[in-house]
DNA sequence: CGGTTTCTTTATGGTTTCTTTACGGCGCGC
DNA sequence: GCGCGCCGTAAAGAAACCATAAAGAAACCG
């Protein structure tokens, strides 16, 4: 997940249609997770951060209606009904239970695409911080390229620092090759140039380790790669 | 903040279903002012501040979707379109150009209601009223688009630059991409214009920053875009 | 319609960030 | 304890990026 991307829930029985609203989100890069019916459905909604929920009324198991109160008591996320029903009460009740969205089946392809994308600009008005990293007195938040301590003094990084950052912490406290950094960070092609590596760790590691001499959190597998390690206190020191 | 203070603008040339819209929205304790053609619906747009504009694509004297593009220009708020036209080409068009919802005429009036009401229901969420920024010696309320010292000074800032600070006060603290602030404020399409970024920011610094050429709040992160943090302190650095 | 504001576009010089190269140290096998 | 490979460190040139000024074009307002 380089640039994390937005994912979606889709809640539909009808394997077609599951496959062809798959595809078209797909398209848009957007991650997409399916339920084939409303209890797993609605559980699946609960276990995870949802950018998206797109949901059928017509499921076998469950009213839709229910499915979408249930999870505007826990969440705002944006949601668009789809419907084989068309009549105007079932429009209003769904769009009075808290869907954002309604479209009868059935709907074109581009006017789907187009309404999930105005519901993800809504959606993405909510600013939302993304996963912290903890490296000594350092909180770094990834997404939203902000490093803190917990004093509020301020830590600025580049571009390319970010980047290495987020790769090692993908794989947090795994080694990542040297080639696979280079490749994920200065793309395919620069897997020779073991220089930048050592550069840029160094880099990191006088700008976040307090004795960048000793890492603790930014360490070196000689001749494998790098790897991340998380915590306050990090390894123990053995002296 | 009431319903009853909410304002709705109408673009409709239509004065039956002008008149069918005003009544069913002043039964939702809503304020409604009417324009029956678009260049008059423009000049009342950018005239006042309001909670929602539903427009009709069409206008005698000029197409609504440049009317939407116009208004999209300078203003967040949601916009419904009304439109004989059903096409999907017609509304993935409007909705890609900013536009929240689509009805097609003939629409059914309680569909109208719910739908305006899930507008509402956006508008409200978002950032919400009185939304303060502070910014060194100023005090500026997006909303109303006004700008104050504690002495009562008054500053005056364009439409654009209004709404850059918009952008980059709903992702307060975290950076903005030059992509995503350009296409919020000049629209999709113009993701290459940098430069317009380097002016504009230039201009907001030399306007509220006490020395633009160290800002505080207004602060680059090379190569990836820009942030608002806010504050009295600004920003401090340790390294 | 004419003056004024606002927006767009371009050129220049300065700053940050990236890349490249060189050198000394450390550990491991011989 | 010696050679070899790998690593950390430093620094300088190259490239990318940014701030700034200024002027022409467009939009706005009366």
């Amino acid at each position: 997940m380089t640039l994390a991307s937005r994912l979606v829930l889709l809640i539909e029985d009808d394997a077609q249609i599951r496959h062809v609203v798959r595809t078209l989100l797909q398209l848009e890069q957007l991650g997409v997770v399916e339920a084939a019916d409303g209890a797993s459905g609605l559980a699946a909604a609960r276990n995870h951060k949802w950018d998206l929920l797109i949901i059928d009324l017509g499921l076998p198991d469950s009213d839709g209606l229910q499915i979408i109160e249930q999870v505007r008591r826990w969440s705002a996320m944006p949601i668009i009904v789809l419907s084989a029903r068309s009549a105007e009460a079932d429009k209003v009740a769904a769009l009075e239970l808290g869907a954002d969205d309604y479209l009868s089946k059935p709907f074109g392809a581009r006017e789907l695409v187009a309404r999930v994308r105005v519901a993800l600009r809504h959606a993405g008005n909510r600013g939302g911080h993304g996963a912290l990293v903890q490296i000594g007195p350092w909180r770094i938040d990834l997404t939203a390229r902000r490093t803190q301590d917990a004093a509020g003094g301020s830590l600025h990084l580049t571009r390319t620092e970010y980047r290495l950052l987020e790769v090692l912490h993908q794989r947090l406290g795994l080694v990542v090759t040297h080639r696979a950094l280079l490749q994920q960070v200065w793309g395919p092609g620069s897997a020779e140039r073991i220089a930048y590596l050592r550069v840029y760790m160094r880099q990191l590691r006088s700008k976040l380790e307090p004795d960048p001499t000793r890492p603790r959190w930014l360490l070196t597998d000689t001749a494998v790669g790098y790897r991340l390690v998380q915590g306050e206190a990090g390894p123990s020191e053995s002296e």
